[in-house]
This record gives C-alpha cells, structure tokens and sequence, in this order.
DNA sequence: CTATATATTGATAATAGTTATCAATATCAA
DNA sequence: TTGATATTGATAACTATTATCAATATATAG
C-alpha cells in the first residue's frame, strides 16, 4: 500500500502529487497506483501531449491500466488545475501542465501542426475590458492564431 | 429544370446565390435543387444556426432531403466563404453568416450559452504582429471569451 | 434536343473520440 | 479488521460527422 515515496522530508514546496492527493481527499476520492502513475508519465512528456501517446507510454509500464481509467484521471487532472485540455486539432484533444506554467496562447501551423506559445499582455487587458464592458465575469479565453509557418511556406 | 428564380433582372449586385453558383461551376461542382433550398433556409436563420435547427427547418419543407446533403452542402458553403463555421460547445459545430459581414469575436457564456459578438481592432493588430514576429502567415484565428453574463450571475 | 460523362443524392454503414455501465476489487476512516 | 463506498478494466453505447454506393440529376457537346 506504500506506493507513494513523493512525500521526501526535504520536500517543502508543495508538488503536483501534494496538490492532487489534497483534491481528491477534498473531493472524497481516493488516491489509487493508477492515478498516481498517470500524473507521472503525464509529467514526463514535455508541452503538448495526446491520448494516445499517453495511452501508449501507459501501456509500456503497465499494460493492464484501463484506457477509461486515463480519461476519466485526466478529467480531475484538469478539475484540479493541474492540467489544460486543448482542441487544436479538430475532435482530438490535447493536454498540458498547468501547474506553475505561465498562461500563454497559441499560434498553430495548420500544414505540419507545429505549436508556438506566446503570450501578449494588452491582449490580456484587452480581454478583461471587453468582459467588464458586457457585462460578463470572465473565467477564461481561448486565442489561437493559425497559420503557415516559416518551414512549410517553402514547400 | 428552372428551379432558379434568384436571377431577377433588377439584381445588379451580386447576392449570396450568385457567389454560390460562381463557385460551384468554378470547382465543377453543380448547382441543384438541395443546394438552393439549404442556402435558402440557412439564410433565414439570424445569427448562430446549429445543425440540428437547419436540418429540422428543412424537413419541414422537403422531408426528402437528407442530412448527408446537408452536411456536404454547410462545407461547400464554408469553403466559399459565405458561411463560418464554430465548435463553440464542444464537439456540436454552428454556423453563420459570413458574406458581408463584419468579421467579430465571441463572448460566451457558460452557463446559458448566449453569445455576444464584438470587435476590437487593437487585438487585431497585435495579432497579426505577433504572427510576423514568428514568422508564420496569419490565415485565420480564434479568440472565444468565456464567462457568466449579468443574467446568469444572478441566479 | 439528345446523348453522354460525371457529379449528386439519400440511405445507411462506418468512424473516432469519448463516456456510461457494471460486477469485481481496492481504498481508507472508524 | 471491517465495511461503506470509490475505483477499476472491459466493453457497450453514444454522438457528430464522414464514407460508401447504386440510382438519379445536371451540364455540356454534338
Ligand atoms: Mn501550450
Ligand atoms: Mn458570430
Ligand atoms: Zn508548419
Ligand atoms: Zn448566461
């Protein structure tokens, strides 16, 4: 049952596991070898990541986690703020870390998928103005900027 | 074979039947009965249509046209400009105007799902700049501002 | 006006990503 | 240790959309 070894005593800064063990014993959920490996290797990809390629590293490891079992931890995941899920792609989601990550928008090259991460103050400023403006409590945006970047306009 | 009325002599200005037709010939595609009556009946919607009010719309009129049709017809009609295409609720795409009118942004509300369209020339701008900045082609964007309206904070 | 090539149609099967169901099992507070 | 209940994995179901295909309609050339 001890499958937890992130509780290190010269751990004081709280760290995604802390943070996602308190959500889920706020929430009554339980904290199982399953979601606990899925925060892991979800950690361990860099930017952008899919279900598959989670699903795929998931199975190397341990083939018997149940494909259900990954949506529905990243579903708290995200709950949680520890995750951002994107649509970029029409139909198949997307995710990144959340947690101590700078908020930045995209633009996105339609031919080769390549992502740029960007973030623009004023545009910020802007956003809350108009909200005010209507009347509207913002509780957040989607800007995605898409185009052809520099490589695929050669070809 | 003379199901086309919308050529009234009068009409000097090019309306959205014409720019359909002009296109359809330009790809080789042809211009029939289904194609005018969904154009028809898409344009009798104000604003935001979803696919389900259309296709209920045009049961209405002709139970024999089917949704496939529908469909094909809403991308031919989004290639050639005259229609926009959103997936503002996740997974469910609608539809508006686009010929002749002002290119906005949307303001959403999360919780009764009403829209409020606005412009702001600054984001605009900035946009494109931050696209020259990476060196990408702007082609389009999408800038969705998600929040509670006035109504809806209410309750 | 034909005839002919080919685009279109409607019905329906297929697809893809995700969610729901459910019985067996694991967690955790008492 | 126990027991209430949350979780799991397998898989069925779901939803919006797209693909398939044989019958039919359109456009164009003769
Ligand atoms: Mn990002
Ligand atoms: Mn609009
Ligand atoms: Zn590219
Ligand atoms: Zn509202």
């Amino acid at each position: 049952m001890d499958f937890d070894n992130n509780n290190l005593s010269q751990n004081k800064m709280l760290n995604e596991f802390d943070i996602f063990k308190d959500f889920l014993q706020q929430k009554n959920l339980r904290w199982t070898p399953q979601r606990k490996m899925i925060l892991e290797i979800f950690l361990s990809f860099d930017g952008h990541v899919d279900i598959e390629s989670l699903h795929q590293k998931i199975q190397e490891q341990d083939p018997s986690l149940g494909i259900a079992t990954l949506y529905r931890t990243l579903k708290i995941l995200v709950d949680c703020e520890l995750v951002e899920a994107h649509s970029f792609h029409d139909g198949k989601k997307s995710y990144e870390r959340k947690f101590r990550v700078q908020h930045h928008d995209h633009l996105i090259c339609t031919q080769c998928e390549k992502t740029i991460e960007f973030e623009h103050a004023l545009i910020e400023k802007y956003q809350i103005e108009i909200c005010e403006e209507y009347g509207f409590t913002l509780k957040s945006h989607k800007m995605e900027l898409m185009g052809v970047c520099e490589n695929c306009r050669k070809e």
